[in-house]
DNA sequence: TCAGTTTTTAATCATTTGATTAAATATTAT
DNA sequence: ATAATATTTAATCAAATGATTAAAAACTGA
């Protein structure tokens, strides 16, 4: 009866492995022996326990996309922080999530651009943020004159731009610059207190 | 001797194919025969004129990143606009191209995660960024106190942020604002006068 | 302990895929 | 026109790859 908990079990071990590969090379670059290699298990286990390469990508593609919007939504839907907080902690929350797991927004939009629609849908991201506390919130600032009109789309682009792009670009960015990964990751902790300043004087 | 110049070229009708299917699938997910099919010829001419897939594919990025990187550096680097005149041209240039070839900016970044030493050799980006006339003019503007501090990277990661990456992520925005292609381009269009805008706000 | 069940392994399959070959066709130069 | 050269085609190859199988090993409950 008893399940194994660990992260040893053979599923998990598996299923972190995927991960890493999957986020790491994306679907169609990834083998399968690869990922039985990273997990130290015979391929043969891969199939028994997860049917197909395929079945073993959507587990990993709907939990990467959920947690994704998962940590966007538990800011953007919070009642108890003003818009002014939320500002500031959209990028504080999103860049600390992605400076440990920067290889989720290029898996998840390289991937995305395949099957927009079966992957969106899975997101349920449509009314999720369309009628979220802070689009309400921005709505209210702009009528009360504290805030230049804005479409909340654009808003929403600058802000994931400004935030999430730099992860997406890395390796460009740190060409441009000629920086190295050190680097780049102090610019993006100075970014957690700059982008909020910016949009504050955007705004 | 006459070495045929038209599009209908066997030659040329290769490449087109190859950039249409190695830009909208990634390098990975392309079959010799998916390339071959779209340009209407024999699987063993690819082979003939190009010798092989990697070969072609490198011809393909090269000229993707050349592209890329030559439209900003056309910009950047010309002596007779204005630093604020820049800040207008960039956007107003990028979000043209981009509308006509919206997929190379996730082609060149998803491509790059495997090989960005390799690659980023090719665009020569490194010193022409650092060196760039548009660069140059920002700091004289900084030190006339004309425009608040700012790391020459950062300006660069909200500026790429905010231009290119509604393209990246444009099956996300079209989900997200639950909105089709056609708004989707208006957007853009909209874009090129807002962002210059949002620029002088922040700086 | 031992039958029954689950998990693991090595070997193998069938298909896909990049590439090659040899023959056929078209083009060019003389 | 004709020989030489370049291009195109159909057939095929070899390697890679996702998946399966049958047997071995490990585990479970009585």
């Amino acid at each position: 009866m008893a399940k194994e908990k660990l992260d040893s079990s053979t599923e998990e071990k598996i299923k972190n492995a995927a991960r890493i590969i999957f986020q790491q090379k994306g679907y169609a670059a990834t083998r399968t022996r690869d990922i039985a290699e990273e997990a130290g298990i015979n391929l043969a286990l891969l199939n028994y326990y997860f049917r197909s390469k395929e079945r073993l990508f959507d587990l990993i593609m709907t939990e990467s996309l959920q947690g994704f919007f998962q940590s966007l939504r538990s800011v953007f839907d919070d009642p108890s922080t003003s818009f002014e907080e939320k500002i500031e902690l959209i990028p504080e929350n999103y860049i600390d999530r992605l400076t440990e797991n920067p290889n989720i927004p290029i898996f998840i939009l390289s991937e995305l651009r395949n099957n927009p629609e079966e992957l969106i849908k899975k997101t349920g991201a449509k009314k999720a943020f369309l009628n979220s506390i802070f689009i309400q919130q921005l709505q209210e600032e702009i009528e009360a004159k504290r805030v230049k009109p804005i479409k909340p789309l654009h808003f929403m682009m600058n802000m994931l731009g400004m935030t999430v792009f730099p992860f997406v670009a890395n390796p460009m960015i740190k060409g441009l610059g000629d920086i190295d990964q050190a680097e780049f990751e102090e610019l993006m902790q100075e970014r957690k207190t700059l982008i909020p300043i910016w949009f504050k004087a955007m705004l």
